[in-house]
DNA sequence: AATGAATGAGGCTTCATTCAT
DNA sequence: AATGAATGAAGCCTCATTCAT
């Protein structure tokens, strides 16, 4: 018994997951205010009432959408950061596998998507999502910055402004895939995009050889 | 008195513009669905029966915001391309340069991220985006790409992706600045990124040097 | 010039009958809310503004029609009726010729539908319309039931009632064209509607004979 | 537990006749048009968005009015004819007390009104209403007709506009009573006018006695 | 006299939220 | 815990009416 909680027990525990996950396919697809609370209930299974159960309003479920979303990936990324030894190229190679394995593949790829359309509507959300994803993914890539320079490996950079320019085409690449990828042919093959990027960057990154 | 057409006139015919206008700098900030008709209205300084008389509906209106944004700027692009004479590199500088003095500095800027929130919601707006902004666009960066090789300045790459990559920083850099940067502080410079992405995107295709 | 006053004279003074034929034939057709006054005036000719020269009101512009519309007839129908000599069931046939040429073929046939449909939302108009159409037009033919009486031409009859009986299929006659008759087949011949409302109307008041 | 199923659930079935007769008596009063479903709503003790749950909208409550309403009469009426045995007129006088006890004291009543009013408004009810009362009542009352002539009771008759002559009066009766008569004194005893009426007719039908 | 651009009150409709069952 | 009927605030849109030209 105490190996198998009851299912109605494990449903309990797992309801407000199957709602978040319901309402962030949605809210990705739709937008939050063309997102229908009736559509979130069905894809999850449930009446609408069983909602307001679980959040107290259409905006707190948003907000635990968001905060469900992504922060493991930026642990995952700093315990690595933290662990690696060696090549700092190789090391951000690490940290994009990490980031598309635990982001890229999931549904929870559509989150800068979401987070870019709905920023001005929740400045709450805004915020939190800036103090736990985006300043400690930020920061991650300048420590990793920081390093190839310090181990001259990498040319000398602004490192504040180099941060947003080696992340935006990671970010770019899933706002894509969440938006007009979805409606209009356009595929982009993930694989060779980020292969191309990664070896444009480690290019343009790489110190001059004398 | 052919120097002066009636005010009247005169302010019917600045009118759809006066509109557009107001309504692309709220559904930017707020998307699509969160706007209110009578918000874009007062923005614009007329009543909200008065959007009516030039836009049949909301959705009309926002199919002018996203037509009558953007083409001009491809056009200048390709006109560019057509007279440009000399090194790749350089004619990739002179597109962007226009393009940013072209839209990023303009109201316009924020119609990336418009479309990135509302493509699923307006397929047919989206159809006509792609047609004749994204593919032109890519069309473009695709040439210089193909000149760039034909002509030994750049590496061999695959060019369908390397146009993806290529335009990504430039289009996050708009997205990023129509949302979050305009919540949080991260202010950004964009001469600043776009300096050292221009720097970063020579050195990643340039030819290696024998 | 006096015999032919200005083109533009005889214009202004033929306006407001022109706009009420177009309200009373859009009135009938779709109601009074349901008609724009925009249609109206199109269908007039002239622009929305201008009924506004004419008309205080849409509510006016329904008073008009209906005060324009009838009396005519009636006048005629009592004056047929002073003037009568003879048989009495002849008489009615010509008050129905005239009603018949005055109404049934113009117009103003719309006009019993038209009141019927809004008699409840223009109390005043009906008010109006009851004095000086239904009083008198009852008036008439309760004086020719009467007559027929007094001359043993007629069995006897409650006269109040058989008012309405009598009126009735003319009435019918008048709606059902204005209304289904219109959007369906169903055409009816009113030639020969009448010439069978008459046989019977002739031998079901005919005093039995001996 | 079988007596009574939940109070809830049986209000739920009772909703949509609650609504719709509420909606007869409005549309019939003021016109489609000039009804407003705020007094729909009120009129049925619920809310204005307790509609929706019932009908999709404005129009579907009409179409819903019209199908509920007097089909079942004309049921019967059929189920009258077919075991009717003996007297045409008499049959007649059925047929009319039928009508009369199943729509001309009941809320029904007002139907034809609105049908006339809105015929040309509703092309798809007005077809269906066409199909399934007019057609139907005609046919009934032609077949009397014709089972009177075929027996020699009536005389002969062009029976196609017979029967709208016939017919007439009825239906004008129940305009009339749900339009000027609610307004203006003009009460009319529907009982002294059937009198009247039918006596009229029984002379008018019957075959001249040699 | 005539126009038609502009207004804004008012109606239909949607949907987040509540609550009796 | 779960339902889904009911609510009513809020938004899109229409159109009678006004008024500068």
């Amino acid at each position: 018994m105490s190996e198998h909680p009851s299912p109605r027990k494990r449903r309990k525990e797992a309801r407000p997951s199957e709602l978040t996950a319901a309402a962030l396919a949605l809210f990705v697809e739709r937008g939050f205010a063309a997102t229908r609370l009736e559509d979130v209930a069905a894809r999850a299974g449930v009446s609408k009432g069983t909602l307001y159960l679980y959040f107290d309003s259409k905006e707190a479920l948003f907000k635990a959408v968001i905060q469900e979303g992504i922060m493991p990936v930026v642990t995952e990324g700093e315990s690595i950061m933290a662990q690696h030894d060696g090549d700092t190229f190789e090391l951000l190679g690490r940290l994009l596998e990490n980031l598309w394995a635990g982001i890229g593949e999931t549904p929870f790829a559509g989150i800068p998507k979401l987070m870019v359309a709905e920023a001005h509507n929740f400045p709450e959300v805004t915020q939190f999502y800036y103090e736990n994803v985006i300043r400690r993914g930020r920061g991650l890539v300048g420590a990793a910055l920081e390093r190839g320079m310090a181990r001259g490996e990498f040319r000398s950079l602004p490192v504040d402004t180099a941060i947003d320019v080696v992340i935006a085409p990671i970010l770019m690449l899933l706002i894509w895939r969440a938006s007009l990828a979805r409606c209009q042919g356009s595929p982009v093959d993930p694989g060779e995009y980020l292969a191309v990027y990664m070896d444009l960057l480690r290019r343009g990154l790489q110190r001059s050889q004398v």
